[in-house]
DNA sequence: AGCGTAAGGATTGTTCAACAATCCAGCAAT
DNA sequence: ATTGCTGGATTGTTGAACAATCCTTACGCT
């Protein structure tokens, strides 16, 4: 049973997502959308007259849609020339990484100290990672790899670092999306998840570091090269 | 002399600096300056229509200007209620720390491999810091402070630790002016920052990062304190 | 007094139409 | 091949309008 007043906090902590949504939030979702699932391709402009009237939204509310998924980083904005859906650079690929060591690494480390359904997620994602390959859907393997590292830097209890991290791995899909062939990319790292998983349950922080850290440079190293040969 | 075509490469990195700044960023500028001088006060409302009509720009630009606040979390948003001026929590504030801890923390690490004009620049906030305190100028000790921690972060070498550095601590000055007395909080750490400069520049890692530890440690329990007597 | 309800004004959310400023592709001229 | 110009398309910004929502005040009831 719980303790008493713990679902008032619950409902006071849920407020914000009760049907408060703006349209422009929503044009928002059709469009995260829209990219992450590689429809809108990197360096592609974005109308906002055709967008406003597909979406049967006025030009403002828009722009406030763009203005959102700015922020996220999915789109980029060049003035007076419009928006465009997010170009990754070999640059900005390395900076992608740097943090992504930062906070995941982060996230291991506090292992020991994060309540156990945060360990549990980590686990969920991983689960679902091989049953999505078990089924040969390598879509949903590449969103369970996404949920396992978000799940990681969750480790580390911060909302902020939450709200980093979602960004983060959002901005990768686009990296992913620009250079196909899911199946290739993300069979490997299937393993790897469940070794990393089982050496942070068993608490050897020490080498679950060690694992995520050759875990991110090989993938980056593996894009890198990618990168260079696409051009 | 130059290598030949670098001047082209000088113009195509600061070209994104070129007078082009949409009206909703100047509007944007204005607000950040009154939030950050504590004109505008935590939890203050800012209705669209004043700021409009100060301003002489149309509200929909307005808006615009508040998107941009709202996501370097100087402004919050509550549907159908307008926007605030951000009013930061006890969570907030140990969320802040944790945050920091690991940015900057990550930044001493990196001091080895970092720039010597990154390093420079660290030093020069110790110096602008002990002026000003010199000077009786406890604002500008304050503001010196914040730029002695930019600094230390920047020591990573990622635009996008730099960003989520500048909004980190733009942030903090909103704790700063929730509290007030800046000489009695700011005082005390002068001496501080410039024995970790030394610990850096010395090469002394493992000291340097235990004394920015303790250093962060001190100041959210002393700004933990205050808040909880606040109320 | 305490509580639910209704009315009203004020503010935000969203749309629309217009104009100025800027970019861009295509063509003309050298 | 480069430069300069021109017209069309797109963005930047404005102002007004209306709908939706919130907040306060007043009213009536127990």
């Amino acid at each position: 049973m719980p303790a008493q007043g713990s679902w008032l906090e619950t409902i006071a902590a849920a407020r914000d997502d009760i049907g408060r949504h703006s349209t422009a939030d929503r044009v928002a979702h059709l469009l995260r959308e829209q990219i992450t699932d590689g429809r809108l391709v990197p360096g592609q402009r974005i109308p906002e007259e055709d967008l406003g009237r597909a979406a049967k939204v006025s030009r403002n509310t828009i722009r406030e849609a763009f203005r959102l998924l700015i922020n996220e980083r999915l789109l980029v904005h060049e003035f007076n020339r419009g928006v465009f859906v997010r170009r990754v650079t070999a640059d900005g690929l390395a900076d992608l990484y740097r943090v992504r060591r930062i906070l995941e690494c982060e996230g291991v480390r506090c292992a020991p100290s994060a309540p156990s359904e945060a360990l549990a997620r980590v686990e969920a994602a991983v689960i679902d990672g091989e049953r999505a390959a078990a089924g040969d859907v390598w879509e949903q393997v590449g969103t369970a790899d996404i949920r396992f590292h978000q799940a990681l830097a969750a480790l580390v209890g911060s909302p902020r670092v939450d709200e980093m991290t979602r960004h983060l791995l959002a901005e990768m899909r686009l990296v992913f999306h620009e250079m196909g062939s899911p199946r290739e990319f993300h069979e490997p790292y299937l393993a790897r998840n469940r070794r990393l998983y089982d050496l942070l349950e068993r608490g050897d922080l020490d080498a679950a570091e060690a694992e995520l850290r050759s875990y991110l440079d090989d993938a980056e190293a593996q894009l890198t090269k990618a990168y260079r040969e696409q051009e």
